[in-house]
DNA sequence: GCCGTTTTCGGCCCGACTGTTTTCAGTCG
């Protein structure tokens, strides 16, 4: 048994034969069966391989049936897929990075290998070049310039955008818009953006004007704008600065329930609400809701009349993914999702005794300023040089001023510190110096190439420290320029509970770590999760937004957030010995009868 | 390939845009 095949490597290999059997011809309903099979698994917040292994009933998975539950057991017990292999050696090489090219699809790949004999992007674009490509069936001058403008586009970017820089290309781009249009009424973000994905693939944005005639053509005419795709009447795409493509539609005001609807997606959710509105004798599309039988389009102004026509609560984009949502939403089991507002306190703040960039008072004053309850100042510990790390005199003295500051605040400041985890799990601080601390997160800032089994007994060992009250930012991953550290999250997780450690989610859009399903499977465990900015800015701050997308994508009330508590709750979490945590934290979240 | 308060067989989401056609196939989301 191979249990180290993650849910990753599972979801890459059925949309990899999605994608061959789309290249083949086949039937276009196996297909989306493979590819919804593969949108389910991303979502699961366990290890399907493990799942497996323990001989548990893969079906009762949606989209999971007979086949599929097989070649997932064949993958696990035997690293490997014969359906697989036969379709890559029906298919020649390579024909799946030919599909990525745009502009290429399933029947014009496989004209260019039959015919051509493309075995690779370098040869497709010589192949256009030379005159080739535009041979081919429905090819033509045109299409084949596309493709070589593609290709050489392509090149320049990297395929998916951090969530974070997707945010602001996407404010710049809607002042920039408004700015040029005097008649634009509102522009709303849909789309992955709006469902808070770790990254973006295309920005989607609707347009409501006065004179929406106009807003296509101003978009295309940004000074920002790189490139026109595609200039219709209903639809303008363009790609901006940083590379990033941008799809504009054009909606009414007594019909943008529909139309944010459909453009929110994600493409799974409306499949699956599609298909169960057609049970009902009706069909969706952007414009509104008509009867199957026929009849006028039902339009309507906002998306939770929407849904109600479809006699079902309004479903929030973080959860629209096409798996368990539609089922609780039709049981009335929706979870009360956590709201900013919820957020009581910071508990991951750096100052410029550390490597941040403003003096303890003003972050102290920032966050006064947000109504918090309590903070945490945590700079780095002495092990982190890069990082200005204190040493224990000054983090003693560090106290002293926190101490003498909290005087002048209603508000709880901790004193506390974000402390290295050594390579072998050792703390770098001593216990008697993270003795004299309210509040201390173990991070992993180096060794980071550490082999699986190494990190995750690192980790671990950092959790057994009785004064070690939070893991943060667990993988240490940043989002399109570090990959996570490999560690066993599963383990990890029981650890924390084990050992009556809180998770963070780091809320820094480049980190969002813990990801949506580790964090789902905490909440699962009854971890308490918390939500950090790790600001080094006092505009830091502002980015709570982003971990609380996180929690609500592992579907967390503020049950499941430990600084969502009041004060005394926190306080009093805090102040129960380690081990007896996890206990109390379950009492907390258990309802009202958890009371002081 | 999956699925069922219509079904164990016969269904399976929907539309915009482009470029190639001379009425629409292919691609995309």
């Amino acid at each position: 048994m191979n249990m180290r095949i993650n849910n990753e490597d599972i979801v890459r290999l059925f949309n990899e034969m999605a994608a061959m059997l789309e290249i083949k011809g086949d039937s276009a309903f196996k297909i989306r069966a493979y590819q919804r099979a593969a949108s389910t698994i991303e979502q699961l917040s366990w290890s399907l391989a493990a799942a497996a292994a323990a001989g548990d009933d893969l079906r009762k998975i949606p989209g999971v049936g007979k086949a599929i539950s097989e070649k997932v057991q064949e993958y696990v017990s035997t690293g490997r897929v014969a359906a697989y292999e036969r379709l890559a050696e029906e298919l020649p090489p390579n024909v799946l990075s030919l599909l990525e090219v745009p502009g290429m699809g399933p029947k014009t790949v496989k004209a260019a290998t039959a015919e051509l004999g493309i075995t690779s992007v370098a040869e497709l674009e010589q192949a256009a070049l030379d005159g080739r490509l535009a041979q081919l069936p429905r090819m033509g001058k045109r299409s084949a310039e596309n493709i070589l403008r593609h290709i050489r586009a392509q090149r320049m970017r990297s395929d998916r955008t951090p969530l974070g820089i997707a945010t602001e290309t996407c404010d710049a781009v809607t002042a920039a818009l408004f700015e040029a249009c005097a008649n634009l009424v509102s522009i709303t973000p849909a789309g992955s953006l709006r469902r808070w994905e770790e990254t973006i693939g295309d920005l989607d944005l609707i347009a409501v004007s006065e004179r929406p005639e106009e807003t296509g053509p101003a978009l295309a005419a940004l000074p920002s704008v790189r490139e026109v795709l595609v200039a219709g009447d209903a639809k303008t795409s363009v790609v901006v600065d940083p590379g990033i493509q941008i799809d504009l539609r054009i909606g009414e005001p007594d019909a943008m329930g529909a139309m944010l609807q459909y453009f929110t997606g994600s493409q799974q959710h409306n499949i699956r609400l599609r298909d169960y509105a057609n049970r009902r004798g009706l069909s969706l599309n952007e414009y509104g809701i008509t009867a199957v039988d026929g009849g006028a389009t039902e339009r309507f102004a906002n998306e939770e009349m929407f849904y109600a026509r479809l006699g079902l609560p309004w479903i929030a984009p973080e959860l629209r993914r096409g798996a368990e949502e539609l089922d609780a939403a039709r049981n009335g089991t929706l979870p009360e999702l956590l709201v900013e507002s919820d957020l009581r306190g910071d508990l991951h703040l750096h100052s410029d005794w550390s490597d941040g960039k403003f003096p303890l008072e003003e972050m102290v004053e920032a966050v006064a300023a947000l109504g918090y309850e309590y903070m945490a100042i945590t700079d780095h510990s002495q092990g982190l040089g890069v990082a200005n790390g204190l040493t224990p005199e000054r983090l003693e003295r560090q106290v002293g001023i926190l101490k003498s500051l909290q005087e002048r605040y209603g508000m709880t400041i901790l004193c506390g510190s974000e402390v290295d985890i050594r390579a072998d799990g050792a703390m770098d601080f001593p216990d008697d110096v993270l003795a004299m601390l309210d509040w201390v997160i173990a991070s992993v800032h180096n060794a980071m190439g550490q082999e699986r089994g190494v990190m995750t007994a690192r980790i671990a060992r950092a959790m057994e420290n009785p004064y070690v009250t939070a893991i943060g930012h667990a993988s240490a991953r940043l989002l399109g320029r570090r990959d996570p550290v490999d560690f066993d999250i599963e383990a990890l997780l029981q650890q924390a509970r084990d050992t009556g450690t809180a998770m963070e989610i780091n809320a820094a859009p480049e980190r969002l770590d813990l990801k949506d399903t580790h964090a789902a499977r905490a909440r699962e465990l009854g971890i308490p999760l918390v939500i950090n900015t790790d600001s080094h800015h006092v505009d830091g701050l502002a980015n709570r937004r982003f971990g609380v997308a996180v929690a609500r994508r592992a579907w967390c009330g503020p049950q499941h957030v430990l600084n969502a508590y009041p004060r005394a709750e926190f306080l009093a979490w805090l102040r129960t010995p380690k081990p007896e945590r996890t206990a109390r934290f379950a009492a907390m979240a258990g309802g009202p009868t958890a009371g002081f």
